[in-house]
DNA sequence: CGCACGGTTGAGAAGGCTCAAGGCGCGTGG
DNA sequence: CCACGCGCCTTGAGCCTTCTCAACCGTGCG
């Protein structure tokens, strides 16, 4: 999930949050946008019995949340560790009134963010666990560069690939297990490595 | 859904689509936008093999697809009719650089529709079936108007309602049986009234 | 009047979840 | 330097929700 590349300016109050650490809380008032510097976060929405949900990722450049609102609309907490810098949502309003492109900017970014979701709307609502997982592996693999056999971000723990593809911990181990065994992928501590993309992309679109 | 209300040409080449008809096709060249005169229409996506999830509903005002861009994102059809006026993308795209409201415009709505997809995810990656209907019909209901009690739209089948909730017609169907019993809603026809919106929202919060 | 279509209901299957046990790697402290 | 403990991952057994397949019903239309 990538976001908006506004012109932020770089003197804002700088923060660090560490590992696991929730900095954006959903429903509470928005005074702050955080562009992030370094490292990580999970962006998320929850039930109130804990059931979760993690709707995006974000990376060094994206900012949060991507656009104007009142209240954060869902929360964000630090994967390994994550520098930010805090800007106050008025200095993001006056920005989108007085630059021309930076209006045009968030339109743009998030257009992209609004295409992937329809995406992830499918996904969700129509796809087996086998089928998520394959689609999940090949949008890692393509995000981490131009080469697709890439590993996906270590940083990512199994609870984290469920909450992202609505399943359980224990569903993407075994499908894990099952991908190896099938020589679509290979294993090494938290890492995965891509070894036949096509055939994974073939589970994307076919039921088995 | 609601989509941008941009300060679109009503001069516009008008065109009337019949039930069933796809006006708008995923994955094609996006060289018209749609602007909902009246009517309905069904905004979906599809895989390969017929399964398919309803993104969102467009009405009277809507604009599709709500955001430039370079091939459809989904697909469009006539829910029992609708007229449209095509506008070409790029006269679209020259608003966005003249006016200066009309991209403020589009990136309000845009973020109106993405903390709208945020919310769906959550849905459709964790919430139970009984849960997504509960919140269905509290969300139709007050989209309808002031008053709570309002039917939902009559002309949404129950196919249309398991496409957007990612289940299928016979479960919809039984758990509206169920809701029934429980004196929750009452049905005449397709149309469906909201008797006790209080505990369909205590459904949504917390699993049975 | 009969047919087609949408909705309802039932029986059975299955995919994914829950609960539970066990393993592995890593950091910590002796 | 090794032993221990903790967190994360894996694997298994059984269950439950939802899907699939199928029959039946009512309504509207030709």
């Amino acid at each position: 999930m990538s976001f908006a590349q506004l012109p932020i300016p770089t003197d804002g109050l700088k923060r660090s949050f560490s590992e696991r650490q929730e900095f954006m809380t959903e429903n509470t008032p928005a005074s702050m946008h955080f562009h992030v510097v370094s490292g990580g976060a999970r962006l998320f929405k929850s039930l109130p019995d804990g059931r979760r949900q993690i709707i995006g990722f974000a990376h060094r450049g994206d900012v949060l949340p991507a656009y104007p609102c009142a209240r954060y609309p869902y929360s964000a907490e630090a994967m390994r560790g994550v520098q930010v810098t805090c800007v106050p949502t008025p200095v993001i309003h006056h920005l989108h009134d007085t630059s021309p492109g930076a209006c045009a900017a968030s339109l743009q970014s998030a257009c992209h963010l609004l295409v992937g979701m329809h995406s992830r709307l499918l996904m969700l609502g129509r796809q087996t666990a086998r089928e998520r997982l394959a689609a999940f592996l090949i949008g890692q693999g393509t995000r981490m560069g131009t080469h697709e056999l890439w590993p996906v971000d270590p940083a990512l723990s199994r609870a984290d690939i469920a909450d992202f593809l609505g399943l359980t911990t224990e569903t993407v181990s075994r499908l894990l297990s099952t991908f190896h065994r099938e020589k679509l992928i290979s294993r090494e501590r938290r890492a995965i490595h891509i070894l036949d993309p096509d055939r994974l992309r073939a589970i994307v679109a076919t039921p088995e």
